[in-house]
Order: C-alpha cells, then structure tokens, then sequence
RNA sequence: GUGGGUGUAGCUCAGUCGGUAGAGCACUGGGUUGUGGUCCCAGGUGUCGCGGGUUCAAUUCCCGUCACUCACCCCA
C-alpha cells in the first residue's frame, strides 16, 4: 500500500507544537493591533503578472522560485511569495487609500517559494505583516520597524538585532547604481558575479566570499550617496528609532531580495538559527504603488517570518503557547456517571471553559493518567457512590488536593478552579 | 540547479567484522478491584528506504535510485 508524505519542504505544525505556533502567529498580530493595523485577508494566489510587475522581473523570487501554474481557463497563476503585492492590489481594487491616509494593514498566512529546503527555509511559510500606505513621514517608519520589535519581545525573543539602511529613490539611486556598475567592472569578477553586477549591481554587496569581500573594502555605499531628502529621511528615522529605545546597527551593504524597497530597508537576524538568520524584515516601497496602476502613493511594510520566530525561541530555549488541552477533565466511573458528566461538559463549554472527558473504557488509573496527560489544571472524578451522594470529587492537579462538592454546584466549582488556579 | 551527510519500531537511535535485529521514549494492562505525576512488572509492531549485483546466505559489501537533511544561491 503506498503511502503518502506531504509535499517537499512543508513544515506542519501538529499538537504539540502547534500551540507555539498559534500563540507566536497571533502575538505578532496582536502587537500589529496595538498599533492600529486592521486586519485584511487576502488570496493565496495572484494572477502571475502581479508579482512579476510587483516585486521585480530580475528578482530570484520571480526568475526561479515562484509556483506559477495555469488553472482551467489558461490563466497564469501563482501561489503567493510574498504579502505585499497582494495588499497592494487590493487597496488599489477597492480603493481603500480614498479614505483617512496611512491606510495600515496586516495579514498573516503562508506564502510559497520554489527553494531547495534547509534549515528554516520550507516552500510553504508562514508570516506575518504589516503595510501602512500612503504617508511618507519617517515617524512612521520607525513605528513599522518598532512593531516589529514589539512583536518579538512579546512572544519572548531577546536574541535578536535589527540592521538598517536607507536605498535611496528614484533621484539618488540611479547615480549611485552607475557608480556602482562602474567600480564593479574594474574588479575581476567571475562571469555569474559579473553578470549580477550588469542586471542588479547591488545584489553583489551582498556576497559572502571572503575573497570578494576583499575586492569590495572600497565600494561606494549608497548611504553615502543619498539626496538631501532621502539623507534627511534616513536620519530622522534613526532619531524616532532612538528616542523610542529600539537599538539598530546600520548595515550598508545590506540587500533585499524584492525591487521594489526604496529608501529606509531593515532586517532582524536571529544568530541562533544557522545560515537562515533572518527573522524579519521590510521597508519603504514608494513606488509600488503607482507600479501597479494606483494613486503614486508611499508605502512601508514588513514581514515576519513565524517558522523562523519558533526556531528562535527554540534556539533561547524560551516556549510560548499553552500545551494543555483542555481546563478540566471529567472522569466517570460507570455509565450513569458519563451520561450525567457528558452534561456536564456542555455546560463547562458554553461556559467557556475547555473541558475533556475520558471517554472508552479504561480503568480509573488510566483515566487519570488521561487527565495528568491532558495538562487539565483540575479533575471531577464521579462515580456510583459520589452519585448517590448527589455529589463529585474535585481535584486540583497541581496539589493534589481533593474535595466533594455538591453536583448542583459543579460547574461553577469548576469555573471558581478554573478561575483562580486552586480547587 | 550544485555539493556533503543520513535512511533500522509511532519518535530518538544502537547493532549485525555477511547468518533475516535491539534499547530508550511513547502507548496499553497490572502492582494499587475509586485516583495522575515517581517506581516495579508485563505486552506489540519492523517488507532494516527502494531496485539490482556479489554470495550458500545481504539489513550489513558494491552499484544505481528515491527520500530526508545540512550547506551554496536566495530569503521569512
């Protein structure tokens, strides 16, 4: 019998992981709330030519790693590599930037990228961002790259650091991207490493061979080649960064892999994790917008990667996310115990409490050990006699202590338990 | 796409200098016929990744292949 196994390099998150999983998805959102991002869910894919248009025909991500198919009218679709296009499409459709400006939003769900899988690096991740369109005010980009921030420290990561750097726009970057190109040809490069010198020069700042490290000790920085406008910008968004206590490093040789980043571009690495050290990262996009047919308007974002965020707080040995499935667990002993706690159990969850019931036929011990299993703080254990009585026992788990209480009063006993940590 | 590593029980792995295989964890029951976590006892499962070659005999050696994994590239 053949068997199946999930497509290759897709992480699942299953029991118990998974509660880590959620709790770090959505305190990363929670931090984005806090900070005035509605929600927005978008398609999981796109007609192809968005992302083409959007992130960059000359990009990896578009060249060789998207999941691009036909569906049954012909039409090119791909599986989404990212977020911010998506957003982008959708505030232009729906004309979300003709109201109260920044429009801020924030989404979270897989993305998909055809890469040979590695260490933190799967085909289908899981992220979550945040866009603000329409405002070009540097205190905005610090309240995006603060977010940010604010999300990692709530799930618990303190291993981290944020490298900054500002790309320019469209009145320095052409200048500084011939300056570059002209350094570069002096260098005696390999043929692949020349070619990325002619299609995207600054890509090559980015390379980790010593060797060209050397070659390039002298390179122009585009930080150095900033207008009046963009250096200002620059500088201004490292003053609110400092004034609201977000340590950054500037890192001027760093690269991202989408094109359409201008001007302020951060990244949060995590050391702990391996060659896949980035945690996070995004920034200013001010012409996307107007790229995919929309009012010119500005734009900020970032993308956080929940995959990595869990190997992280692996990496500090810090967990996240609660284990146990359920508040309490119901023990019956007999069959009119379990019809009578069957009941039970409903009224405990329209209470909102989350309840478990030992169901086939194990002993007693079985039973409770179902219940240390369950991670249940408490215990209502019923049997023939306690029945009889008109009443059950309940035990907290942590002391072990046990008492009888009337039947009558059992939900809310449970819910007082429950309530306060001690039966 | 290119390299290295690894494929043995549900999981983590040991092992057989060639004679068809074990431990821990997990699971179930019992010790304790109404009480979990610690302890003790008992219980089961493997086409030893797949295909071929050498051999009396291959899970072991050889070749191929597939999968997983780490790394390059790139990114979350």
């Amino acid at each position: 019998m053949a068997t199946f196994a999930a497509p290759k390099g897709i992480p699942e998150y299953y029991p118990p992981t998974s509660a880590a999983f959620i709790a770090v998805r959505d305190t990363l959102l929670r931090a984005c709330a806090l900070a005035g991002y509605g929600y927005i869910e978008l398609p999981v894919f796109e007609e192809t030519a968005l992302y083409a248009r959007g992130v960059g025909e000359s990009t990896d991500v578009v060249t060789k790693e998207m999941y691009t198919f036909a569906d049954r009218g012909d039409r090119s679709v791909t599986l989404r590599p990212e977020g911010t296009a998506g957003v982008v499409r959708s505030v232009i459709e729906h004309g979300l930037d003709r109201g109260q400006l920044p429009v801020k939003l924030c989404y979270a769900g897989p993305f998909f990228r055809y890469e040979q899988p590695q260490a933190g690096r799967y085909r289908q991740l899981q992220q979550v961002g945040i866009e603000a369109i329409g405002v070009d005010d540097p205190a905005l980009d610090a309240e995006v790259i603060a977010v940010a921030d604010a999300g990692y420290r709530a799930v618990g990561l303190t291993g981290y650091r944020l490298e900054l750097t500002s790309l320019g726009d469209e009145n320095c970057r052409p200048a500084y991207r011939a300056l570059l190109q002209e350094f570069l040809r002096k260098l005696p490069l390999d043929d692949a490493t020349r070619q990325r010198a002619e299609l995207n020069p600054l890509r090559v700042l980015d390379d980790k061979r010593p060797e060209v490290r050397a070659l390039l000790a002298d390179v122009p920085l585009m930080v150095d080649h900033l207008c009046a406008e963009c250096r200002e910008h620059f500088d201004r968004v490292k003053g609110y960064l400092t004034e609201l206590g977000v340590k950054f490093a500037e890192n001027p040789r760093m690269v991202r892999g989408l094109d359409y980043y201008t001007r302020t571009t951060f990244e949060f690495v995590h050391d702990g994790l391996g060659a896949q050290s980035g945690i996070g990262g995004g920034g200013r996009y001010d012409r996307l917008m107007a790229e995919l047919g929309g009012e010119p308007r500005s734009g900020i974002g970032f993308g956080l990667g929940v995959d990595r965020v869990l190997l992280s707080l692996q990496a500090e040995g810090t967990s996240i996310g609660d284990t146990a499935s359920c508040d309490v667990y119901l023990v019956p002993l007999g069959d009119a115990a379990k019809a009578r706690l069957v009941v039970v159990a409903g009224a405990l969850r329209s209470a909102g409490v989350r309840v478990d019931l030992a169901y086939g036929g194990k002993g007693l011990k079985g039973m409770m050990r179902g219940a240390d299993r369950s991670g249940a703080r408490c215990t209502v254990v019923l049997g023939e006699r306690d029945l009889a009585d008109g009443t059950a026992q309940l035990k907290d788990m942590v002391t072990g202590e046990q008492r009888t209480v009337p039947l009558a009063d059992l939900v809310s006993a449970v819910e007082h338990a429950v309530g306060d940590g001690s039966a």
